[in-house]
DNA sequence: ACAGAAAATGCTGCATACAGAATACAAAAC
DNA sequence: GTTTTGTATTCTGTATGCAGCATTTTCTGT
């Protein structure tokens, strides 16, 4: 997608010593998202080295960095041969979509019964900024929303576990839903879903939200089942 | 519960050179191993040079295992102070507790339809041999078999995500599991629990499997609520 | 004696250097 | 022409060294 770039290590932008103690997080979140964007499609071996020295970071915060992602599921690690990056197949993504659809599930039952009516006002104000994007065509931001609303309900549920796993698995679809171009009538529906779901969520009504997710990604599914 | 002792750096305990490309997996175990026993208690700060010298690694692979090891989430990173080991609160166990449940319900279900039989075979083989270390009164390859029994049905479902996340919850849990002395009746409640989970799997009686793996996680916060 | 500031110590964060393993390539033998 | 083996290169794995931040200790002034 992008030409990979050096880390910009001065995010104040002025002159003086370099953040240092920021990096390790910058390199990770970094390298997260050029494999989500497909600068580094799956497969790639992760050349300490080279890819070092493109990003402007020696080879020790580098492979820390890399051992982070390796556990997050992201990279594999092949002894003596470095990192590739890892490829899911199509029963791969189905099956994590069954597990987030359980988690979701179980998310919008806990966010009913807990989540602060700011919680619940905060993610209707996503929802409607989510909608504005999709009326312009914007597909990147709709997507970054649409992620964002997800993220926020497994957060409403109040349970850090859950908000936790729900994360590792959203991070390894990103890539995935990144790809998946789905026409405008699909697209439609995702909204509309969306729409039943925020609704739920106001009206607390557990059994409407925590069926509507799961709905959501079964579709999810059917979505994306071919770009796999 | 154990001293620090240095890495057994040559498995084979031939002579020779050491086995270099599997220093960071034994790393890794190790210290999961060391945070789960207690021999690094929670908020205790892992301090490279001196544990480095304990295990006899230098401070480089040492690190490198330690990100991975924040990145299961048994360890923090604090930027400048280095990682501590992470401390969980009882809502934190409540959380993680909730979420398994959850996951091992899903589990059951799917195992039910997809297991073969060689694999519930499987089960039952790891079951009856925990049922006598029970009666042996053994209560750490209890524990073990214990675990190895929820990580097989995790297995059992077919589902590599599932799996995944379920392994990463139950090394979260296995600290507050091993202290965690549970009394005679209510041990003997658990094996009670797992007999009917054993028999509902090989029935493949989908739903009282998902109700027993339920309702064993609900007692399981019962027994080891006052622990934490 | 106490409070604040300055120096000193210890530790983390990053870079570099070195050793061993894997791979690629080339030359020789069949 | 194919296979095999030796060599060279490249990359990973580990160790060490240096610089900066945090904390603690000590010194100075009131």
């Amino acid at each position: 997608m992008n030409e990979i770039t050096p880390l910009e290590r001065r995010p104040d932008g002025g002159p003086g010593p370099i953040r240092r103690t920021a990096l390790h997080d910058t390199l990770v979140s970094h390298l997260r998202d050029m494999i989500i964007e497909g600068d580094l499609p799956p497969g790639t071996r992760l050349h300490e080295g080279q890819l070092g020295e493109q990003l402007g970071v020696s080879r020790t915060p580098l492979r820390e960095a890399i051992k982070y992602l390796a556990s997050e599921g992201l990279v594999e690690l092949v002894p003596s041969r470095g990192a590739v990056v890892k490829r899911f197949s199509a029963k791969d993504v189905k099956d994590m979509l069954t597990v987030l659809q359980s988690l979701e599930e179980l998310a919008g039952r806990l966010a009913c019964g807990t989540a602060s009516d700011a919680g619940i006002a905060q993610v209707r104000a996503l929802h409607d900024e989510m909608v504005a994007r999709y009326k312009a065509g914007d597909r990147l931001q709709y997507y970054k929303l649409n992620q964002q609303i997800h993220t926020a309900i497994a957060q409403l549920s109040g349970n850090a576990a859950l908000a936790d796993m729900h994360a590792v698995l959203q991070t390894r679809l990103k890539r995935i839903r990144f790809i998946g171009h789905e026409g405008p009538e699909k697209w439609a529906a995702a909204v509309a879903e969306h729409e039943e779901m925020i609704a739920a969520l106001e009206a607390r009504d557990t059994e409407k939200l925590s069926e509507v997710l799961g709905r959501h990604l079964t579709k999810a599914w059917e979505r994306v089942r071919d770009s796999v």
